[in-house]
DNA sequence: GTGGTCTAGACCACG
DNA sequence: GTGGTCTAGACCACC
């Protein structure tokens, strides 16, 4: 299945991460195989609407993490899959990102409650999005 | 008890929302109370080394918030809680604040379950912290 | 149509509140439409002879308002309407404005019957203005 | 009947502001009258728990508009109340804090029936209370 | 002393 | 090109 990127102009998170971030997860969550093949920058670009410039660097990025390769004339492909943090360092890093969500959430004067149902709501929207292409 | 904040210079978030963040955690632990005097821009920006413009555009976006006042020639506060924002608009802007949490959580090779309970756990050590604040 | 801002860098209004209230009052007529694109915050400080960071400001006030969004790399825009405020808010910022034209109207020596007519008559011309842009 | 002044320190408008409002007020609508005696200096700001220089600057600025003398050694007193403006410049004065009071009104997302409705309930409230003077 | 406003000019991220 | 962030330093209003 074909990888389909959304992407979302008005939002503030800059258009070259939404798109890393969406390849990464395609891979995280087994929709994107090692070997599978990416469109071309151009192609992209012009699907989506946007900058050459933006699909580069976002495809420069990735390559740079070594999760997918350029071969010069043949396209890009997504490369293996290495699990390069520890499970105790991965704990460390979604420590300070649950806080955040956590203290912001707070002050936007939502209860615990509130934060539980909601995060609990969102999550099901994701899985329900990688079940549908497990289909 | 006195709001011990702490800034990192090299990070990419910027300094004023290293500031921001810190004290909206400060007022949702229960550290901060209202009424409490905080700093005054000159002096923080001493004690942290950074330009005072940089910190009152902090505590103007917390003014803004309604988190605290400033009041001219006195001092800055905390101030009573109130819903600032309309719910929706709540909504609104937690939205991508758990969309990027579950996005970063999967990345790091969480499942949902997991993602889910580290959310609870952690929610939970907020309320006690809280707690003890009040006694 | 093209929106035109007047600055009087003599008043004591400042500048920034200047911009913001002429771009509101473009909103409120109707003459600056969802998803117009106003000038680049380079490009009108330079037409209005002012510092960028001057215009800066004044966009950032009017996007935490909720009434346009800027895009970095891109432009700045009207945005959708929407309630950004709660209800309860929005009538504690619209109280001072109220007793501020009341105290004001009462010591230029008008009767209550008096500034109700004024205010009644200069409301029905905003709708007559507003209903011209619509067309 | 003694002037009752009340400062709330903390709103945006300034103290001094406050004061001088509430006399010019006091005066317009009759609750002062030519040759009543204001507290000192020195009375007045401990009464209201504020600096004695915010006091005197209020006395200040009435006493230069003409409508109150400092008598040394005596006290302070309203002195003769001058109608200064003609009736089509006070309505010129008016006109731009109606604009004002509207453009903001609606930037906050009020119909110009609710604007109405409020203007009206708040005139009453101030009728209200001056009416609460004369009996 | 306090915060508010503005300028000038720099560097960065983004498209 | 766009906006975002930060610094340095000035002047003002207020207390």
């Amino acid at each position: 299945m074909a990888l389909n990127i959304n992407i979302n102009t008005g939002s503030s998170v800059p258009i070259y991460k939404q798109i890393t971030e969406q390849i990464r997860l395609g891979v995280a969550t087994g929709r994107l195989a090692v070997g599978d093949q990416l469109p071309s920058v151009r192609a992209l670009a012009e699907s989506l609407a946007i900058n050459p410039n933006t699909v580069a660097r976002a495809y420069n990025d990735l390559a740079h993490e070594g999760l997918l390769e350029t071969q010069p004339g043949r396209g890009v492909f997504i490369s293996a899959k290495r699990q390069v943090l520890s499970r105790e360092e991965s704990r460390r890093r979604l420590e300070p990102l649950i806080n955040t969500l956590i203290s912001e959430g707070m002050a936007l004067n939502f209860s615990a409650e509130e934060l539980q149902a909601a995060f609990a709501k969102q999550l099901r929207q994701w899985q329900n999005e990688k079940g549908n292409h497990h289909e």
